[in-house]
Parts: C-alpha cells; structure tokens; sequence
DNA sequence: GAGCACTGC
C-alpha cells in the first residue's frame, strides 16, 4: 500500500530537478508509506473506499503549485477549507518543489510562497487580533526605573566567569537517579549470599503455608509455558511474549526467572526489572509476587516509583514505572547490572514504552548479556517480532469467563427501545434527508449511513430496523443508557453493571436521569457510583466494596475504568463505543481532546472488564459493522502528543539528532511535530540554532519536568519566588488538585475563584489553595479544609512531595543551598507581580493577547487567532481584565479552542520576562513573537525597557551558567528597577 | 453562553 501514488510516486520523480537536495526536514521519512495508523489517513481511505468524490484534487493543486514556481508570483494564497489531511499534502508538495508552506486563521487560509514569511502577517487575517501596543509609562516611573537601573554595580572587567564546564560529564554528575542498591560485593560474598538465597527459596518453597498459593499459581496458564519460556529466555537476548488477561504472564514469568537464577546460584548477580506504565500496578505487582515467594515486600521483591520505593540490598526483581527506567537510563545507559529487563504492556503503545524500546534496541548488541523480554497483548505481538528482528515468540493462553456480547441490533431486540431521529419527526427518509445537512461526520459513522438497512437487517424486527434508521452515532443516547440498564435490572441475573461513556458531561446527566428514574420502585435497590478522574468519589471504598445483598451496583465510568481502576464484581458491561482521545495537529500546534470512536483493542478491554468473577454480558450501544471497522488498535502516543519533553530527553542522553533518533522508531512521528518541538526549544533557550543543549537546556534535561514548567521553576529560583515556583510547577506537572463533584459544583468553582481574589489567575488560584491546605495541615485540619474548598487532598499530598523532589534536584545543579534555608529564595515569593513575571517567563510563548470588544473581552493567539477562556478557569465569569495579556500553560480544543489555565499579566511582565526583543516592523517599537506582538513608545522608553532587558538577560545568563552564583549584589539595581515597573501596574 | 480522557519521571 502506497500513500497516494499520484504525487508520491508518479510525479516526485518528475519534480526531482527542482526538489531539494540533502533531506533532514519533511519528507525525510522516506516517503509516505504505510499511513494505516493516522486518522487522517484511514477516513481518506474509508471515503475513498465508498466511492465519493473527492474535493480536493491532488494532481490539479500539484499543477497549480509547480506553474506557480515557475511563474512570477511569489505566493499563492488558497482560501479553501480543506481537511488537514490535504493541508498535510499541500505542504509536502510546497516542500518537495523547494517552496513555503504556511497556515494561518485554523488552517482556513494557506499560503505556498517561494520565500519564508514571517510568522504573522496582519493583511491575511485581522481577526487574529494583532495590533501594536502603546507601553505608557509616566516620567515619574521612568526615572525612578531609569535610576535604580544605572545604580547597578558595573562589573569589573575580569569579573566575567567562565562558564562552568559545558562537557556532559557535569550532566551525569547532576543527575540524580537512583542508583543500583546492590554493593559492591567480593567474589566469595557473593557466593555465599547466592547460597543463602537458595536456602531461603527451598525452605518457602517446602512450606506448608505456601501450599495454597503454590496450587493456584499452578492452575495459571503461565506455568504450562514455564520451561519453554526460561529455555527461550536463555537462548535468545529478545522475546516477545503475548499473553491475554488472566493468563498470569505479569506476575509468573519474572518469578519463574527469578526462581530459576536463585537455584542456579546465580542469585546474587541477577538482577530483573520489570517496568509497568502505571504507578498502581507496579505496587501491586510487587505486593502480590512478594506474597507469593512468602516474603514481605522489599526483600527480593520490590518496587520503585517516583517518590516511593520499597527494596533493599537483597532485592533481585524490581517492578518500577517505564518512567523511572527511563531516569535511571540518563544516569546509567548501559544499564549496568541488569541481568534481565521486562518491559509490560508495550501493546498499549504509550509515549515512554516506544520511546524505551528504540533505546534497548540499539544497545542490545553492546549489552549480549542482557536479556530483554517484551511483554504483550495477543493483538499485536508480531509487530514488536519484527522490530526485533524477527526475535521468538511465544503466546500464553488467556483465561477469563466467556462474555456474551450483544450489538446495538441486538440491544434494541431486548429492549424494544425506539431511537428518535434527533433532526426531524419525519418517518421513513429521515437517514437520507439527514445525510445531506450533516455536513461532517466520522468515517464510521458515514459508513454505517451507507449501509441498507431493510436488507442488512433482514432478520431483525422491523422495530429494530425503524431504530437503526433513525440512528446516526453522532452522541450517546443516553436514554438508551437507561434503557439498557433497566433492562439489565428487569430481566437479568445479579451482578454490577459498568457502563462507559466518554466525559463528565455525560456521567453527570445519567447519574441525574438514573436518580429521578424510579424504575422498579425502590431508588435503595441501587447503588449509583459516577467514576471520573476528576471526581472526588474515586478514592471511595464503596466502588470496589460488594454492595449488600438486593442492591445493585451501578458504575458509570470513563475509560479510567478500562485500565487504571478494576472492579471485580462486574458482570454486565455497557460500552457507548467512544472515548476521548488526544490528538496533536501539528500544522496549527493544538492539542485536541475529541471524542471519537475507540479501537478494537478498547472495545476488546472493556468487554473483558465483565468476566472477571463469572460469566457476563457486554452491551454494544452501537452496531457491529461500526465494531468491524474500528481500527485494531489506537493510534501509539507518539504521534498523539507535542513532542518537546521528548526531545529534550533525546539529546540528553545523547542519542544523536532528535530527527535521525526517532526515524528508529516503531511509527516514527510526523517530522512537523518534531520541527514544532524544536523549535519551541529554541524559542525558550533551551537549544541553540545548531539544535545543541544550551545550558539552560542542560538543567532542564535534570529537572522531569516539561521544559516550560522547568524554566518557570529555575526563574523562581532565580529571582526569589522559590516557594510559589514550586508549588504551580508540581501542581502543573500533577495534576489539578480542585475536585468537581457532580452535584455541587456551582459551590466548587466558587470555592476556586474565592482562592484566586482578584488576581485574575488560575495558577496564583492554585498556590492560595496549596498554601491554605499547608496552614490547615499543621493545625491538624487538612481533610475539614479539602472537603470544604473542594479539593483533592491525595494530589495536595503528591504536589507537596514533588515539590521536595524539585527542591533537591535544584540544590543538585546548584541554584539553591538548601543550608541557606527557605527565606533565602523567597524575598518575592509573596510579591503576585513578581510571581506572575515568573510564570510568564516559563510560560512563554503561550501568550493571549485580550482585546477588549464591548463590555466584554476576546482573546486571541498567534498560532490559532481566536480562542476561549475554559469555562472552569477562574477567568471564566470575567468581562474586563485590567492587564492587555494572559499567559497559560495548556491550550486545547474540545469544542472550541480553550486556555484551560491562565494568568493576566502586563505589558512589562512580557517585556522583560517574554521572548527576545527584536525591532518591530516600522523599526521603531518593539517586537515579539516574531512580529505577532509589537509596542511603541517614545525614544526614551523604548531605551530604558531595552537597556533593562539587556541587563536582565545578562545577570540571568550568568546565573544559569554558574548556578552557585551568588548574584544578589550585582542583580540589585536590576532586579530593583524590574520590581518598580511591574508594580507600577499594579492592580492586584 | 458555556465544560473538564488517561498515564508518567
């Protein structure tokens, strides 16, 4: 399969004299190739596959795009709404004809020219928003700034410090990862603990109290594959081994290697670790193995997750999360002292899993003794075969109960549910009228619109067929929901019910309608559990309890309850079919989180979810030609998220280039993505132009943290916001700590804005929160202050955990001595002006510029124009702003394009903690953001504001290249004159 | 006039 052989390979060849030479950038994937794994792609194939027509006509853009090269024009501006996928295309072929490619206003105006343009231009869109910015400053603060600025104490010419050594020798040194336990042991101790670990196993082995526990590891399907396994292990260095749920394959097979070396006597030198993705399961792994050698957690089995251990000198198997593998790996690449490395779950196909195994497979051939064992789903273990090198599998038989699974034809037979037609009442040609005023809609669902049902459906009633005609897909009926359940409850045995539905919105409506349902009379015969990452009932015992005999549990989840969480009672699974997934466009630089149709794989895991204790039952709410056409498997992480944290990882473990690196991967990411990431490194100083570490980029690669929110915490440091810098990274970094219970949450966002004051900031919202918890915590009355004020008092504790971590790693690289005590890097930390500065600083360039219109504001960006404060931020209910600016840390399009936290900041933050200066267009002012910001002001202003900027910069230079710096004395002027400006503002 | 899948160092 070719990805579109007219222009890949039909013309490329014919374009070849007039492509570009050498190839890093696009297109350096090696053109096209399997594309099966990109939406994009596959709804391309699928419209294609019923025979449309296609509007966008590759050969005729082609030809338009080469006769403009060799025309005069120097741009061609196309005013089409064109999918991103032909987006995608248009800009590969302005590429391979050595052209430009730009997309402005959401991708509705794109522009192919022969030279780059600048990142904004105002003339093509105006909605943008972009207008220049009068700084006005009163000659009052002009010379006071003006005078503490030239109070600064020059520097003596020999004063200027060498920068500390830039080798990434001081990298390793700084990097704090934890370290192998295992001492140092001479030859003979180490036989002797060797024998001791032998003794130690027979005599548990030998145990009576083990003899349960030995019989039902015995009965797994594991233990039959238990000599083929450790056979293969011992004579190949890669194994794929894929096993279906229940077959024991995560807790037997690194038992069964640990079993085998300890009575090897090679106990004392093997060393296994085995990674899990999730914090939860490494825990629980390693408890229940533990429990099954007879041995307390943390002898010879233990587990390590971020800020949590438990091993000790004589643990030989390690569960631990992908990620802390991956921290270790920085500090030690060769994995020195592992014996065998497992890797689980890599099926799921996340970020930190891909990234590992391309690291394994090129160190593999230096490491011949280390054993490398994959573990995965059935579903697609050859893929990681081959990636192996063709490496040996072998699969492990899965057990669980049998699941009936019931299809949306099926469901409405048993339940006799009618589905209304949500546009009109009309009978009978309702689908048809429907399908020409929908004008877009997901490739399944178009497909199932093409189908004829009177025939398709021939043996079903025609009640049943009435429904499927008026189905369209497009939501979740929710009545239908309902429907499912009640008939669950009428006509089928006991057992919980766990229904999937894709966001809070739609648990909260059915939670509403199943409690004012009175269906079989009595409301105390049910249990209603909503079950979402944000809800504060997710720490509740009653999700897992049995419920007393007569009551029926009903859990109504998002897809936390498809992995993450596990609920063993459930018998009757509803699956609505669709879940919310990420998405990266990479052409407008946007996160997305849309719901859309789940993979097979998905489907497959939430049908499991009802055979856990017994047999059960899956309802589908939606028909099996939309199950058959579902993609086997979701698209990996890799290609679903910005990449900057990537990259930043990749070259400090010195991998070679970000590009040729992930070219290894699996599914290698869009080169756009990359170059996105890059350059966003670049624009916050982190890489040079030669894409090397700079050395701010050096201490990010220290500090797991995305490199924005690790900037905003060196800042912090730096200009003495220490406390409040480490409160919001680590709460950004986490997670939100305010809560949303389904029924109160009129009262939680009030409790939220309370928080903020007027400071018309989420992120200070979070530090008011974070600090109340502390008070309330050392007066002994931290779960009173969490349940009042709405907030999650399990984050609260993990944010103040991180928060230790940061404070070491800081002190590792040397911005902070801790002997100095806190005060000494918080002479700001209460001053809001100057924390708002500081998280501008690490923030950048996300940047909102707020444009008043009427009595209300808008809000537009460089990359998307406008966007939307998210309605649970505490700038949500806002009309006015008093500062002309907003800073965010995420931005995401949902049904619309959202600032889901943000933070107003002046002018001068942005000036002097912003992105580089550079002179506007007029030559004048000044711009940022690559002209997308530009102010103006008199000569002398424009003066001052460059010349402290130019101080500023150069104090913070100095700093980051010698962090021990003490630079209070010399920064006094400057930081002085920073503090007067960005208080002569002050609103707050 | 309106809305927030899930992991992880």
């Amino acid at each position: 399969m070719s990805y579109r052989p007219n222009y890949r390979g039909g013309r490329r060849g014919g374009a070849s004299s007039s492509g570009r030479g050498g190839g890093s950038g696009r297109g350096g994937r090696g053109g096209g190739g399997q594309r099966w794994w990109d939406p994009a792609w596959r709804a391309e194939r699928l419209r294609q596959m019923q025979g449309e027509k296609e509007v966008f006509d590759e050969n005729e853009w082609w030809d338009k795009i080469e006769k403009m090269k060799r025309g005069g024009e120097q741009e061609m501006i196309i005013k089409r709404n064109y999918s991103r996928e032909d987006q995608q295309t248009l800009a590969d072929m302005a590429y391979e004809l050595g052209l430009h490619f730009h997309a402005y206003n959401k991708g509705k105006t794109l522009v192919v020219s022969k030279v780059p343009l600048p990142d904004y231009r105002a003339d093509l869109d105006e909605r943008h928003g972009s207008t220049q910015k009068e700084i006005k400053m009163s000659s009052d603060i002009e010379r006071r700034v003006g005078s503490l600025l030239n109070n600064t104490q020059p520097k003596g010419a020999g004063s200027v410090n060498v920068p500390s050594t830039t080798s990434n020798e001081k990298l390793k040194q700084t990097i704090t990862a934890t370290k192998p336990v295992s001492a140092e042991k001479t030859d003979s101790s180490n036989e002797e603990l060797s024998v001791e670990l032998k003794e130690r196993q027979e005599k548990m082995q030998a145990s009576d109290s083990l003899k349960t526990m030995k019989s039902f590891r015995e009965n797994l399907p594991a233990f039959k594959m238990k000599s083929e396994f450790l056979k293969t292990v011992q004579e190949n260095q890669v194994l794929v081994v894929s096993g279906e749920t229940g077959c024991g394959k995560t807790t037997q097979l690194p038992q069964f290697i640990l079993e085998e070396e300890i009575s090897c006597l090679r106990g004392a030198s093997c060393n296994i670790i085995c990674t899990q993705p999730r914090r939860i399961s490494a825990i629980s792994v390693a408890a229940r193995v533990s429990a099954e050698r007879g041995e307390s957690l943390g002898e010879t089995v233990g587990y390590q997750i971020r800020l949590e251990a438990k091993r000790s000198a004589l643990t030989r198997l390690l569960f631990c999360t992908t990620g802390v593998l991956l921290r270790r790996l920085v500090q030690d690449p060769e994995l020195t002292g592992i014996s065998h490395l497992m890797v689980d779950e890599i099926h799921e196909r996340g970020m930190n899993e891909d990234f590992l195994i391309i690291i394994l497979r090129d160190l593999l051939p230096r490491r011949p003794d280390l054993r490398l064992i994959l573990m995965s789903a059935t579903i697609n273990a050859d893929l990681f075969s081959k990636y192996f090198a063709n490496a040996p599998t072998i699969h492990i038989p899965g057990f669980t109960f049998p699941v009936v699974e019931l299809f949306l034809e099926d469901v409405l037979e048993k339940t006799r549910y009618s589905i209304k037609s949500e546009f009109d009442n009309f009978e009978g040609n309702s689908r048809r009228r429907r399908k020409q005023e929908a004008p877009k809609k997901d490739p399944l669902t178009e497909l199932f619109e093409d189908i004829d049902i009177d025939n398709h459906y021939k043996n079903y009633s025609s009640h049943a067929r009435k429904s499927l005609e008026a189905w369209s897909g497009l939501k979740v009926d929710l009545d239908l929901v309902e429907a499912t359940i009640e008939y669950i409850c009428r006509n089928e045995g006991d057992g919980a019910i766990l229904v999937f539905l894709t966001g809070w919105d739609d648990i909260s409506k059915l939670f509403d309608k199943l409690r004012g349902n009175n269906f079989l009379g009595d409301p105390s015969k049910f249990l209603i559990l909503p079950l979402h990452g944000s809800m504060p009932t997710i720490n509740q015992r009653e999700i897992f309890d049995r419920p007393p005999p007569n009551k029926r549990k009903i859990v109504i989840s998002t897809n936390i309850a498809e992995s993450s969480i596990t609920i063993d009672d459930v018998v009757y699974v509803i699956d609505c079919g669709k879940a919310k997934e990420t998405s990266y466009d990479a052409l407008n630089k946007l996160a997305c989180l849309l719901p859309s149709w789940i993979s097979k794989a998905s489907a497959h895991q939430r049908r499991g979810r009802a055979g856990r204790v017994q047999p059960g039952v899956c309802f589908r709410l939606y028909p099996k030609v939309i199950h058959d056409a579902m993609p086997q498997y979701q698209l990996p992480e890799i290609l679903r998220t910005p990449l900057q944290e990537l990259c930043l990882h990749i070259k400090s473990l010195q991998l070679g280039t970000v590009g040729s690196f992930l070219a290894k991967a699996l599914q290698p990411p869009d080169p756009l993505a990359v170059q996105n990431a890059i350059e966003l490194l670049k624009t916050i100083g982190a890489l040079d132009d030669r894409e090397e570490l700079t050395p701010l980029g050096r201490h990010l690669c220290t500090i797991p943290l995305d490199p924005n929110i690790g900037k905003m915490l060196l800042m912090g440091s730096i200009f003495q916001c220490l406390n409040p810098a480490l409160t919001i990274a680590a709460a950004l970094a986490y997670r939100d700590p305010f809560v949303m219970p389904i029924n109160r949450k009129e009262e939680a966002d009030e409790a939220k804005r309370s928080f903020a004051g007027d400071s018309c900031s989420d992120h200070i919202a979070l530090l008011k929160a974070f600090e109340g918890w502390k008070n309330a915590k050392r007066r002994g009355q931290d779960r009173q202050f969490c349940w009042d004020n709405f907030l999650s008092s399990a984050t609260l504790q993990m944010i103040d955990d991180m928060r230790l971590q940061f404070l070491d790693l800081l002190s590792g690289i040397g911005f902070v001595d801790k002997s100095r005590g806190a005060t000494a890097y918080n002479q700001y930390g209460h001053d809001l002006e100057m924390v708002c500065a500081i998280l501008c600083a690490g923030l950048y360039p996300n940047v909102v510029q707020c444009k008043r219109r009427g009595k209300r504001t808008a809000f537009y960006t460089k990359e998307v124009g406008k966007v939307d404060i998210h309605p649970a931020s505490v700038n949500a209910g806002i009309h006015l702003f008093p500062l002309p600016y907003m800073v965010y840390s995420e931005k995401v399009k949902t049904t619309s394009i959202y600032i889901r936290d943000s933070t107003n900041i002046s002018d001068y933050a942005l000036l002097l903690f912003g992105g580089n200066l550079t002179p506007s267009e007029t030559g004048e002012g000044i711009g940022m953001l690559g002209g997308y910001l530009h102010f103006s002001a008199s000569k002398s202003v424009i003066e001052l504001m460059r010349k402290l900027r130019g101080e500023l910069d150069k104090l913070l230079n100095r700093k980051i290249e010698e962090p021990g710096l003490d630079i209070s004395a010399e920064g006094k002027g400057v930081v002085a004159a920073a503090i007067e400006l960005l208080h002569s503002q002050n609103v707050r």
